[in-house]
DNA sequence: GACGATCGTTGAGACGATTCAAAACCATCT
DNA sequence: AGATGGTTTTGAATCGTCTCAACGATCGTC
């Protein structure tokens, strides 16, 4: 009941506690009859490895802390896949903390992995380049900022969200609309920004009355996506948007809900175009153009650069990866039919 | 940069180490002049204590892990907001792990858990009553089943399946259906047997030719519920259901988006009630009927159970807590307006 | 000025695993 | 018998923190 520790086992196996370490760490240097006694001690004990000593004893624990913006949203679940599967590779675990958007808890959590003194901390912060990020690097735990880009004095991995407001508002132009609406969320977001100027540029560059409606909801959620619809939906027919770019899939599908339950339909009275892809949009009522981004591989870059700091701090460069979004043409901006 | 311990922080303040653990953990018992030395000391250096070192002398970390069957299900998401709030109070860190249902995802995750001696574990099995937690248990790691009840050898937190599914099928019946679809899933899955059961229980109580169709979807999810969904447009009309009672609101989702694709209208053709009453449910296009369960309470219960448990192993006597859902009513199963 | 009592501070073990230089063992050959 | 070389095994030191018995001041009291 008591856990048993290396000790015992050595008693038990009736050798000393390094060749124990030896059997569980370098199998093939111990003797095959020793190295059988102290399998059947091990297992005759029940013995687990302390991996909290373990931990102490080489200064840092196998773990990463993984802090994201908001675990209900797919596409945060997606990038802890991604990180999950190449630390899973390197024997190393990944822990998922929640901001939830509030700097308070973000803090706390950072401190906590801090004084577990984890690996590194992978981390899409609140707000971006907060300085205290910058304490906990120099204090010895590696950042790595994640769909969000760095200067030059750590690792990032991000898309390029400017690019995928362009191109979703290039293919909502080639579909011949011309009151175009971006429904954001708080601009503060810097991927919300990005992607807004994206969509401004290319309406901007179109000329031919291209217009563009800008309309922000207080979160990036289901519910904020509704009321942007309910707004819209209130507007008379003339002045209506005939599509909209979405900051991300979750207000598109709130935005769907809403114009469904006006009995106005999509896309013919209204195109839409998310962001994210994620799972949800595919299936939607009617599937989601959206604009993908490559999340397991966001994780994965994520959890790849900062362990190649870890393995060897001297030669490791600070690198900022971006990735190349792509836009993903389903249903909900299908050619009209009408007009 | 090299994180700095007690002993420097102690040497800066000319002070012992043991002063300056004091300082940390009893203030109150060293003198203010050189508790001030020291928290200047500390300040100076960017100390930050070493959990890992503290976990090892105390024998425990004070983390609890959370082992969930989906991230991606925003019912966990809810669970572990309310195990986090109530660790937070206690100081105490959750470890959100997923076992995605897969088996050996969830050892894997058991084994790094037990590794890391965390103060207990919370988990939604993937099998009930797999043996293997017995044995975690009985090599000193606490643990708590959530959402699934348990025998009398450990603490559980659970709802009532049973009667979720006959809250879910009165209501449909009352309504006037008389042919009720049960869109269920692996039944190997508890939750879903259970509610099944409530299900049939009720419908085969009412008579009146009622009668129940169950059909059952490889897995849980939105995709799950769509699927159902086609196979139920390519019904001729008088043979279909009238009503549906889901496992969940995922696949209550894919069944309404299914129904939408198909232009058939919810609840005029077929009215949905869903089960976990996530936030989901409420923001769809047709906000959905379900079957609400006390999401962040359950959270909050298995954290109070298990560190009951951890505080004192001697008096503690497992309980298994059972709570009652209740049906909350919405558009999705509002009365007919036809026939 | 001796004796306690009180209050702060100290320092020596733990906790459990890893590491590594040194010791022990063994077989073989001179 | 002794030297040689190779393989196994050992045991002490270490990581950073906490705890607790013991120690030293300081003060009041008789």
């Amino acid at each position: 009941m008591a856990t048993s520790s290396i000790k015992e086992v050595a008693q038990l196996a009736r050798v000393s506690v390094g060749t124990v370490s030896n059997v569980l760490n370098r199998p093939e240097i111990v003797s095959p009859a020793t190295r059988e006694r102290v399998f059947d001690a091990i297992r005759e004990l029940g013995f687990v490895r302390n991996e909290v000593a373990r931990s102490l004893r080489a200064g840092r624990s196998r773990t990463v802390g993984l802090v994201v913006l908001d675990v209900s949203n797919p596409f945060f679940v997606d990038v802890a896949h991604g990180a999950e599967a190449v630390a899973d590779e390197h024997d190393t675990m990944v822990v998922l903390c929640n901001s939830a958007g509030d700097p308070g808890r973000e803090r706390r959590h950072l401190d906590q992995l801090e004084q577990q003194r984890v690996l590194g901390i992978l981390i899409t912060p609140v707000r971006t380049d907060d300085p205290w990020l910058t304490k906990i690097a120099a204090r010895g735990t590696p950042v790595v900022l994640v769909d969000s880009p760095a200067t030059g004095l750590r690792c990032s991995v991000a898309v390029d969200d400017r690019l995928g407001g362009r191109l979703a508002a290039a293919h909502l132009l080639e579909r011949g609309h011309r009151r175009i609406l971006f429904a954001g969320g708080p601009p503060s977001v810097r991927q919300v920004a990005d992607r807004h100027a994206g969509v401004a540029e290319v309406v901007a560059a179109a000329g031919g009355g291209a217009e563009l409606v800008a309309c922000a909801a207080p979160e990036l959620t289901v519910a904020g996506g509704r009321a942007i619809g309910e707004r819209l939906a209130a507007m008379p027919a003339a002045e209506r948007p005939t599509a909209a770019c979405c900051a991300n899939d979750m207000m598109a599908l709130g935005l769907l809900q809403a114009m469904a339950a006006h009995g106005l339909r999509v896309p013919d009275d209204l195109a839409i175009v998310g962001y994210d892809d994620i799972d949800f949009a595919a299936a939607a009522a009617v599937p989601l153009s959206s604009v993908r981004q490559p999340r397991e591989l966001l994780g994965r870059t994520a959890v790849d650069l900062l362990l190649d700091e870890v393995a060897d701090p001297g030669r490791h460069r600070h690198r900022q990866v971006i990735f190349q979004p792509d836009l993903v043409v389903r249903e909900s901006s299908a050619p009209r039919r009408t007009s």
